[in-house]
RNA sequence: GGGGAGUUGCCCGAGCGGCCAAUGGGAACAGACUGUAAAUCUGUCGGCUAACGCCUACGCAGGUUCGAAUCCUGCACUCCCCA
């Protein structure tokens, strides 16, 4: 796969972004006579994207960056039937107002990686074509050009069938109707390419032989090409985008920055090199020097790692702000006010709070038990001092600059102020 | 339509009338060690309670029994085989 000529396939190949593409030549020489216009679909089953969606984001910016059209579509009406690829069981279906509120969320960050209008990249969403379909059409015109034996052998059907785990008729669908977006893709806007995370690659390749079959073998100018991204995983090989305090979404109004830059500096040292190179824009140099360290050195390179990844989703200032509070918490040992903040009642604050219900009014307990647990177990310090009896209340005569310190262990911590 | 197997805590999976809030593993959280890393060792891991204890839980609904996750009946869902 060496040897690519055009910058887009270069780019991605020294970056570690392509895992399996149905014709590299071919998309090279592509790439190499003029702008392509490319897309990857987001379906839009949260109100946010999470970090696993880095990869794909990137690929975005990286075909934009090289000169290319990147179009980010919407899958309001794919959402509708829901994807079973690497899902061993069906998902609850989504009513089309949650559809929508979701849409609302997830349209935000596509821009920090993309720049839109005026040539530049668009956003469609599919409900635009699928809402309307005809079933009797649809079977005729595109369900012909399916066999059942060959859908059988995808792993996203094949791994539910072997799991035991039921598919339904709805689901089994889906791949039918991303194969479908392509294509009409294609013809609206000249999109020539479709980009995913590898779990996609067979509702990828459904797409292009679905044109090549609606389209006759003879004209080969007018193929279809797809190319997918690893899955973001970590150094164990498990999937990325789980936390402690939950998914490690995108959205500001869903994480914190300095939690998201967290996440980032806690990675395993096996991963910084790879995550340096995938996620950040560094020169060259700067990034393969960070990569060298070792040892307790690595911190460094997490710092930079942490800081860069979090500017490029939350904006500079964002990621400055969290790094300061994260020097300012771990290496000074000060409280620091970008700490994430709770608030309580001013009368609360007043008579004080008991270390239990705090806890648990922090987000850093589930339960008044598990409060009790952590309290019996030594984690939890209030202004970095131990707390270990479940009696003992905090509020006003604790402050320090008023706020109190709640902290679980190392890494958590929570600043408590009256509203 | 007929026959067989199954549904247990975040996941896998044991339990087959009392000793079951339920063995074990994984995940997760915390402690020790470290570098806010990994590996390792230790602890915790349904809810309420200061505690005795109480409540909720083994697909759903009933029943048998002093007592059921465990037995019976019906229902739902899944898988397999036959038509």
């Amino acid at each position: 796969m060496a040897g690519f000529r055009s910058e887009l396939m270069r780019t991605l190949d020294e970056r570690g972004f392509i895992h399996q593409c149905t014709d590299p030549d071919g998309l090279d020489a592509l790439a190499l006579k003029g702008p392509i216009t490319g897309y990857i679909g987001f379906d839009l089953t949260a109100d946010s994207l999470h970090v696993g969606s880095l990869y794909p984001l990137m690929l975005l910016r990286i075909l934009q960056q090289t000169g290319h059209r990147p179009i980010v579509l919407l899958g309001g009406g794919t959402t509708k039937v829901g994807d079973p690829s690497g899902k061993d069981a069906s998902r609850q279906l989504l009513t089309p107002e949650q559809i929508n509120a979701n849409k609302e969320g997830l349209g935000s960050v596509f821009a920090r990686f993309v720049s839109f209008g005026d040539g530049g990249a668009m956003m469609v969403d599919n409900s635009e074509w699928l809402d309307s379909l005809n079933y009797l059409q649809m079977l005729r015109e595109v369900g012909r050009h399916f066999t059942i034996n060959r859908m059988l052998t995808f792993d996203s059907v094949k791994a539910r069938l072997e799991r035991e785990q039921p598919l339904t008729f709805l689901e089994f669908n889906y791949m039918i109707l991303q194969a479908y977006d392509f294509v009409e893709l294609a013809s609206r806007y000249g999109c020539r390419l479709q980009m995913g995370a590898s779990d996609q690659w067979g509702n990828i390749i459904n797409g292009v032989e679905l044109h090549r079959r609606i389209q006759g073998d003879e004209d080969d100018k007018a193929a279809l090409f797809g190319l997918t991204c690893p899955l973001l995983t970590d150094a164990q090989g498990n999937k990325m985008g789980k936390s402690a305090a939950g998914a490690i979404w995108l959205n500001a109004d869903k994480l914190s920055h300095y939690d998201f830059w967290q996440y980032w500096r806690n990675v395993d040292d096996a991963d910084v090199a790879r995550f340096l190179r995938l996620f950040t824009e560094l020169p060259a140099e700067e990034r393969e020097k960070l990569s060298a360290l070792s040892g307790s050195e690595v911190n460094e390179a997490k710092k930079v790692l942490a800081t860069e990844i979090t500017a490029l989703v939350r904006g500079r200032d964002a990621a400055e702000e969290a790094a300061r509070t994260a020097q300012e918490t771990f290496e000074l040992g000060t409280s620091s006010a970008g700490l994430p903040t709770v608030t309580v009642s001013q009368a609360d604050w007043d008579a004080g709070i008991r270390i239990v219900d705090l806890l648990v009014r922090c987000g850093l307990a589930d339960s008044n038990g598990a409060a009790k647990r952590h309290l019996a177990g030594g984690a939890v310090r209030v202004n970095d001092e131990r707390v270990d009896d479940s009696g003992s209340i905090y509020g006003a005569s604790q402050s320090v600059e008023g706020a109190i310190k709640v902290s679980l262990g190392k890494k958590q911590h929570v600043l408590v102020k009256p509203e």
